[in-house]
DNA sequence: AATTTAGTTCTCAAAATTATGAACTAAAGA
DNA sequence: TCTTTAGTTCATAATTTTGAGAACTAAATT
């Protein structure tokens, strides 16, 4: 597979988000050439090669990622070979998943306050501004989600 | 300090929402005990003492929380130590932050959208529909806040 | 049955991260 | 000026993470 210099860069632009979102380097750049590579489906071997990395290193990689479901795989009948790709029609999911994070944490914010010390008043009030404002995002972005579905199909 | 199972229960539970969010442990610690501990307001002695850490992980933890903008602290005349606190009051900055790093990765993927083989259709679609959701939602972000403090207000 | 091949697993080494403890610094107080 | 103390820095140790390479597996092909 042959990459221009951009394709490069921005593989790795998209693997440093990746990494800083916990995401392990090798599984981060497999990331980044799924989303830029001219075709979207990538066998084993075409990603081992255009990453340069060992077979042992994308597999394991590979099966981070198929686990965490942020790629999948079609095959082809005669062909024993999978074809890995971005699930980038899963972004919906990806995003009520940061969605569920916030409100555990929320949750945790809320656990805390139940045990405080109730003489710090301020900072008890701080706190639990916090954990309301959570829980109010977390209520407001489903709707958020379908105000721009609707903005989309009206347009 | 005394701290009650429960009270250290949650700060492991913050510490490893935080280490997620990139922090290194021990830092990731005392912001779980900042928010946890009856009295808001710690030493760098008391939270050595109370994490079981050495001076020097204690030193530059707090430092790159000092600088990451999430704790903060005060001194009184005549006490040379510094009481430090969580910067909880400042949750809006760090939304922000969180907010601008969607901006940027909506960015990146505009940049990739630009560079792809145009053949790709259905894949560049889904592509374009999660840059555009990530435009949309960081433009709609601030009105959250704003509605928010309004509600509360109302209340 | 023997071979090819797509991918996995295992062992181990390299690299990066994190923490320790001791020596040090600098300001304050005696 | 000597001592105390809050915190820093340095050398280095421990731990974790990551990746390589070779041996292996299992299905398909010959």
């Amino acid at each position: 597979m042959l990459l221009t210099e951009k394709q490069k860069g921005l593989i790795e632009k998209i693997g440093i988000v990746t990494e800083r979102e916990g995401m392990q380097p090798a599984a981060a750049r497999i990331v980044g050439l799924l989303y830029v590579a001219d075709n979207p489906e990538l066998t084993f071997e075409e990603i081992v090669q255009a990453l340069h990395i060992s077979k042992s290193a994308a597999s394991n990689a590979l099966n981070l990622l198929l686990q965490t479901n942020r790629i999948e795989y079609t095959t082809f009948s005669g062909d024993r070979k999978r074809y890995f790709r971005i699930k980038v029609a899963n972004w919906r999911e990806g995003f009520a998943k940061k969605m569920e994070d916030m409100t555990s944490f929320s949750q945790v914010l809320q656990e805390v306050l139940n045990e405080r010390n109730p003489e710090t008043v301020e900072f008890n009030k701080n706190l639990a501004e916090l954990a309301d404002f959570l829980k109010y995002v977390n209520n407001q972005l489903p709707g958020l989600l379908e105000n721009w579905e609707k903005m989309r199909k009206g347009q």
